[in-house]
DNA sequence: ATGATATTTGAACGATCGTTACACTCTGGA
DNA sequence: TCCAGAGTGTAACGATCGTTCAAATATCAT
C-alpha cells in the first residue's frame, strides 16, 4: 500500500496527490485511507517519506557505514541507486519535495535524509583513505550529482544520460586525487 | 508581472500555484489575469517558462556560444547562475517542473531548455580545446551538478553547500584531463 | 454463537479549485 | 466630446478539494 501511495506522491507531488488519485491508485476508499492515516494527507506523505528513508537506511546508508570494503560498497551504492530510480525514470520523492513548499512541511525528514546519505558516503570514503575534507566534498558531489541526473534524465527523457552520469560520478568518486 | 508569476510557480509548483495565490502575489484580479492569459493557468505557466528561457538564452546560452574567451565565459556562467538561483535559495522552475507531471504538459519547453544549455556549454568547451565527447560529458555534468546543488542546498537549508558545489564543479569543468 | 474490534463504504460537509460572464473604469485618438 | 477598446473588479458557475461521519461489513478471540 505504501509503495502505491509513494507512486502517487512521486508522480504528482504533494499538492497534486489528491485523495481521488490516491483512491484510484490504491483502491482504498476514503474511509479506509483515513482509518490508516488519521492525520490525512500529511500523515500519508509522512508515512511514505518514512518508508523511503527506511529503505535507504537499510540498502544504502547502513551498508556504506558498515562496509569492510568501502570501494565495493560505494560501487554497490551506484548500482542500487540506478535500479531504484530506474535510470531516472523514477523521481526521488525527497528531492521532489525539496523543490516545492512541501519542504516547509517535511523539512526535518528531507534534510535528515540527505544529511545522513552524505555522512554515510563520506564515512565510507574516509574508510577508503580519503581525508576528512576530501571525503565530505566527494560525498556531497556524488549525492548532488545523483539528484541532478534525475532532473536532467527526466527533462531530456533520456535514461542513457542518467547512466552516463552515474558512470562519470562513480569514476571520480572512487578515483580521487588529493 | 511575469517575475511575480514565476515566483508563485517556483514556490508552489504548477499544481500548487492557485489563482488565489497568483492574485495575492501579483495584485491582479481574476479578470485581469484572464485578460492577459486567455488560456488560464497553463497559459501563465507557459509565459513564465518562455520568460525564463529567454533570460537564459540572453545571459547564459548565447554568451557561451559567442564567447571569444571560452574559459572566461564559463566562469561567468557559474557566477551568473549562482546569483540567479541565489545560492540555492531560489529554485530552478524548469527543473522543478521536470520532477512532477507538469513535465508532461511542458515537455518540449523543459527538454529544450536543458538541451540548449548543455549544447551551448559543450560548444564553449570544444572552443576551449576539449574533444567532442569530453565537451559533452563535462557539459552534462556541469548542468546536472547545478540542478543537484539546488536540490541539496534547499534540502539542507544551506547556501554555503551550493557555493561549495559551484566551486568544485567549475574547477573540474575548466581543468579537465582527457 | 456472541460481542468487541478492525476495516470499509459512500454520502455529505464547507472550502477552494479554475474558469466564465458581465458590468465597470480607464485611456487615447478622432 | 465622444467612442472604441483595453483593462479591471466581482459575483457566480460546476467541479473537485481534504475531511468527517454514521452505518454496514469483516475478522476473530472467547
Amino acid at each position: 500500500m505504501i509503495p502505491l501511495l509513494a507512486e502517487v506522491f512521486r508522480e504528482h507531488g504533494y499538492e497534486g496527490a489528491t485523495i481521488s488519485r490516491i483512491h484510484d491508485k490504491t483502491g482504498f476508499g476514503r474511509g479506509s485511507l483515513y482509518h490508516f492515516f488519521p492525520g490525512g494527507k500529511e500523515d500519508m506523505a509522512a508515512a511514505v517519506l518514512a518508508e523511503v528513508d527506511g529503505w535507504f537506511e537499510q540498502h544504502i546508508f547502513e551498508p556504506l557505514r558498515q562496509a569492510d570494503d568501502a570501494e565495493l560498497a560505494i560501487g554497490q551504492m551506484f548500482d542500487a541507486v540506478t535500479t531504484y530510480f530506474r535510470s531516472g525514470g523514477r523521481v526521488c520523492l525527497v528531492g521532489a519535495f525539496a523543490l516545492t513548499d512541501a519542504r516547509n512541511r517535511f523539512g526535518a525528514a528531507v534534510g535528515g535524509y540527505f544529511a545522513r546519505w552524505i555522512e554515510a558516503l563520506a564515512l565510507a570514503l574516509r574508510h577508503a583513505g580519503a581525508s576528512d575534507s576530501m571525503a565530505v566534498a566527494l560525498a556531497e558531489d556524488a549525492v548532488l550529482g545523483i539528484q541532478g541526473a534525475i532532473v536532467i534524465a527526466r527533462s531530456l527523457d533520456d535514461r542513457a544520460a542518467f547512466e552516463r552520469a552515474m558512470q562519470r560520478i562513480q569514476a571520480r568518486t572512487l578515483v580521487w586525487k588529493e
